[in-house]
DNA sequence: AATCTCATCAACCGCCCTCTG
DNA sequence: CCAGAGGGCGGTTGATGAGAT
């Protein structure tokens, strides 16, 4: 018999979103809230598979997300959370307002399992690991100067000592949260998030101005070339939507506006 | 300046679970 | 109770950018 495809395979695009295509779905949720997700690229004028639009709005477009890095204690909650429930990551998302299991996954696999491993802990049982011989491995780990951890403890060395996370320190990372300098550079903390500050900034929400979706300028948009791969370009279109928070809020009742992160929007009351 | 290597992350794939008729 | 449909989840891949040589 065989199972059918989530969708049909015949003329579904694939690949990064355009800023076209971003907005598309964005209007068609807002409009219609999350339904049928089979449905949507149909509804919405998307040639895409309704799977792929349920993704790129969980981890994507979805308002309520977090941007940046994860910070030391969002990562060191993913590790107490990755030691008890293994790779659910959806799960673990869970318990982080904001953040997606693909994020965290990401985060784990590039960030947390190299650090857990430096320190001589095994990412997956999160057991020290065994020392057979000096290995390379062993090798980095002594550059911690750790002894091996217990698991039931597991706290990262950065951590030690560092005081419980307020719920302002969870909300809005600073620098602190680089807890990998080489490359929190350029995409350190959310507050750094050039595309989330434009979005949240006063000016934004205090600019009546927007008429969506304007005839000309946007809809050129997608044709100047710019691909969803630039955070900026993909979703500057967001900027035509003013009330993108109360919309999304009262149409499906998005729980990610939760009271903690209104207050690290901090708009002023606007919601 | 050019090329190579590595790290990151958005997106896809396919399986599994849950819901519904 | 069963089968099928749809949604969700976790693993994996590929494009891209940054740093190293």
């Amino acid at each position: 018999m065989g199972r059918q495809p989530c969708c049909d395979k015949l003329g579904v695009k694939k690949g990064p979103w355009t800023a076209e295509e971003d907005k598309k779905l964005v209007n068609f949720i807002l409009t219609h809230g999350q339904c049928c997700w089979r449905a949507v690229p149909k509804l919405a004028g998307l040639r895409r598979c309704g799977k792929s639009c349920r993704l790129r709005w969980t981890n994507y477009l979805r308002p309520d997300l977090k941007r940046g890095l994860l910070n030391e204690d969002e990562e060191q909650l993913v590790i107490d959370l990755h030691a008890r429930l293994g790779n659910r990551w959806s799960k673990i998302a869970a318990r982080l307002p904001g953040r997606t299991d693909n994020e965290i996954k990401n985060h784990w696999n590039t960030h947390i399992k190299k650090k857990l491993l430096k320190m001589g802990i095994d990412p997956v049982t999160h057991e020290p690991l065994q020392k057979p011989a000096a290995t390379a491995q062993d090798a980095t780990c002594q550059e911690n100067d750790q002894p091996n951890l217990d698991p039931n403890q597991l706290e990262l060395p950065k951590n030690s000592g560092h005081v419980s996370p307020s719920t302002d320190e969870f909300c809005t990372p600073t620098e602190n949260s680089s807890t990998d300098e080489s490359r929190s550079s350029s995409e350190s903390g959310s507050d750094d998030d050039p595309l989330m500050n434009l979005i949240w900034s006063e000016s934004f929400l205090n600019d009546l101005s927007w008429n969506f979706p304007g005839p000309d300028s946007r809809e050129e948009y997608s044709e100047l070339g710019f691909s969803s791969s630039s955070e900026e370009n993909s979703l500057s279109w967001l900027l035509d939507y003013p009330n993108i928070g109360d919309d999304l809020h009262q149409s499906f009742g998005i729980g990610g506006f939760s009271e903690i992160d209104m207050n690290c929007l901090d708009m002023g009351g606007k919601y």
